[in-house]
This record gives C-alpha cells, structure tokens and sequence, in this order.
DNA sequence: GGGTGGCCGGGAGAATTTCCCGGGAGAAAT
DNA sequence: ATTTCTCCCGGGAAATTCTCCCGGCCACCC
C-alpha cells in the first residue's frame, strides 16, 4: 500500500477547512496533515511539514493567497498549490498559476470535483475547475460594450448639482476640492452630500463609490489596470 | 420522445466527416442532416437549413472556420458553433470563441468527449475541451501579458492585523462593526486605520477601496450585479 | 402674489479624524 | 537574562468633519 499523499489547508475559515477535511477524509489516497487560518501561519506550517499539496484559499486576512502561493512555489518546488477561490474571474485565475499554482478550483464545486483535482494536481498535472470554463470562455468572448445604463430610481431623484457632486465624490475628490473646484464653500459641498446620501439611503463612502460603480460614474475596471 | 437535435457537419475531410457521423449516430439524441466540404457550401446549407448545431473544422480549402463561424453567428443566431481542430494553441481557441463559437474541441479527442460537448453546446453551455486546460494554462504561466506583479510594495509592509483591518474596511465595514468584531477598541481600529493610510500613502476612503480593488482583496465586479 | 424647489451658506453640537502618548506582550538579538 | 524592537492595544486633546436645522436668494409655475 502506497502512502497518502499529504495535505496542508490554508483557509481563514474553520468550518471551510472542516468541510474539506471531510471530503478528503472519504479519499483514501490523501490525508489532511494540518490547516492554517493565515497566510504567514500556512508558510511556516508548509515550510516545516513539506506536504505534497497545499489548498490555499485565494483570500486570507493578512496576505491573499498568491503571495503565500509564490513564497511556498519557492521555498518548496515539489509542493503542488491549489488555489481554492469563490471567484472564477479570468484575472484571478492568471495570476494564480502565475503564482505557482497547479489547481484552481471555486467553492462552488462539488465535493468529486475536489477529489479529482487532488488526483490530478497531486500527479503533476495541471488542473482547472471545469465550471471555469464558462466565465473564461466568456470573458474571451468579451465584448466591450459596457452599457452606461445611469438610470436609476433614487439616481433620477438627484438634482443635476447632487448629481455632479456624486461624480466628483465618487471619482475621490475631497470637499475641499470640490469647493475649490466649484467655487462654493465646504458648507455647500457638505449639504449636498447629505442630501444625496439621504436621498440615495447610503451612509458611508464605500457604499456611494459602490453605487456611482454600478451605475458606470466611474469605471473601476481601471483600477485592476 | 423529443426531437433530435440536428447537426451539420462542416469539413473538408470526407473520411472524418464519416468518423464524425457513425459517433454521432450512436447518440440517440443528436442525427446529422447535412454534412459540407468547404466554408460556402457550409454556409450556405447552414442558412437553409437552421440546424441546432454545426461543427465545424477550423480548417478549410476555402475560408477558414473562422469567417465561417461569424457569418453563421451572425445571420443564424440560434445556431451553436462547435470548432473541432487539430490545435489546441491558445490563439487559436480565443479567436474561435471570439468567433462566436460555443465549444471547441480537438480532433484527439475520444468520442465520449464530442458526445459530451454536444450535449453542453446544444443546451447553451461553453465547452471547452478539457485536455486543452493544459495548453491553456501553461500558455497562461508564461504569458508575457501579464506585468506589474504589484502584489505591491507597500501592502507588504502592513502588519497581518493592518491587513486585516484594511481588507474589513474595504469591504465596507465600520469602525464600530470592526471593533465589535475583533474584540478591540473602536480607538484602536482608527489607530490602525491611520496607519495603513500612512503606510501605503492613501489619504481617503475612496483611495483605500481603490487599493483594495487593484490588490484584489474585494471583487469589485460584484457591485455590477 | 404666493408657493415650490434648487442652490447657497451659517451655527451648534455630535461625531470622527489626527497626532501624540505610553503600557504590555512576544520575538529576536545581544 | 537582558535588551531591543515591533506590534497591538488604548487614551487624551485638538482639529476636522458630520449632522441637522436654519434663513436668504433666485427661478419657475400656478
């Protein structure tokens, strides 16, 4: 009988990392040597254990998971990575095999789905969640129509001076660069602010750049370069 | 018992197309009506007779399946187009999908797979052949496209706990929700809140979403619904 | 004329930010 | 063992900003 490959989990959530256990537990062929909840913690533990495979969360509270992928990639060749992620958009997918990483497979997949890109990872061969396929193919398919649909139930309810504060708000313009830009004082800027906040029932700043995102005021496409 | 879905074959190799069609008449749920031999006889049978599905060869005397596949894509809408080709080369795949092809897949391929790929093309679904992964992701892992490694100079320099915080503010969270969640002080979150800005040299919250964004510690396309 | 609504500012108190301070814990160096 | 260093945790006080309410001005419309 062969020896089980070993498993190290990197993931900031205890139950995810039960859950996985569970499921590699029903493996016969890998066993969960340990976990870690960060980044730094799932370094040192590789470093130390040298497992065969590292599941690594894409997202961790104190480095994300490429940098642990590339430092692990470099400490450690033989350690095969695979990226687990909720995400299937193409750019994270890039840079994670940019990083080192053998597998990517979403959260989303069924519990087989994990098995088989243990297998596959575990051999050497490169694995990519199948349900990726669509958001891949789909982002090749990419088509640059991006619809400025500005319309919406409490944007339409801005006088045209909220909505062109909102703008400068959500481009990142502090008051007194607006006042200054306009010509008004702080004051003025101030009550037009909470007046499109009241009206638009949102009470932070994140979430008047989440709503000027969505409705195309700004293009935060941009910031992913 | 529902209707087959019809199928016509576009290739410019006789034998395979005979290949094609004793795989394909093995599948209850498929029958090919046509078979064409060049990229105008393809078109053409295609426009009359509006068949669920074409495959196509990426190859052929007269136009490539290209051109083939956006005139059909373009004039049959409903019709899905799968690409069978020898290569599996990463250009090839995004021009075909670009194309407004459905699936791809390459002749190598075992029967099951074809039987496989129709059923996801028929339905509506990407395919993407599964042993083209490989080619597709080691394409990706020396793609000179992708630069700017930024997993960023001064992100490094934040302390796990700043990281943390940073990724919670991002996210949207408030000083007091932090602090209820972490246990600490809503002092101490403005305190680290001040030097995360400090650090990486960001002035607003706007800024820090930014920051956030481009590292991809939150997925900003989730704001577009 | 009177009413309405947008735009502009002020005032006062509440809330937040900013900058400075120091203690404690743990790790690393001496 | 002791020092040193960094990080995490808070406090205090001043500065700034937010929030809500106020009034004036102007344009437009019944």
């Amino acid at each position: 009988m062969k020896e089980k490959r070993q498993v190290l989990i990197i993931d900031d959530h205890p139950l995810f990392r039960e859950g996985i256990k569970t499921i590699i537990s029903r493996n016969g062929r890998f066993e969960v040597i340990d976990e870690a909840g960060t980044g730094r913690e799932g370094f040192e533990k590789a470093s130390q254990l040298k497992p065969d495979v590292v599941l690594l969360d894409i997202s961790l509270p104190d480095e994300t998971g490429m940098e642990v992928a590339r430092k692990i990639r470099h400490h450690l060749p033989h350690t095969r990575i695979m990226i687990l992620s909720m995400h299937s958009k193409i750019d994270y997918i890039v840079e994670a095999f940019q990083s080192g990483a053998t597998g990517y497979v979403i959260k989303e997949s069924a519990a087989e789905r994990l098995a088989q890109a243990l297998e596959a990872v575990a051999s050497g061969e490169y694995f990519l969640d199948s349900s990726i396929s669509h958001e891949v193919i789909a982002k090749l398919m990419n088509s640059p129509v991006k619809e400025a649909k500005v319309s919406d139930a409490g944007y339409g309810k801005l006088t045209s001076r909220e909505q062109e504060i909102m703008r400068m708000l959500a481009e990142g313009a502090s008051k007194g660069q607006i006042a200054e830009q306009l010509c008004i004082s702080v004051k003025t800027v101030e009550n037009h602010r909470a007046n499109i906040m009241r009206k638009l029932d949102i009470h932070s700043a994140m979430e008047l750049v989440r709503y000027a995102a969505r409705l195309g005021l700004i293009d935060v496409d941009l910031w992913k370069e």
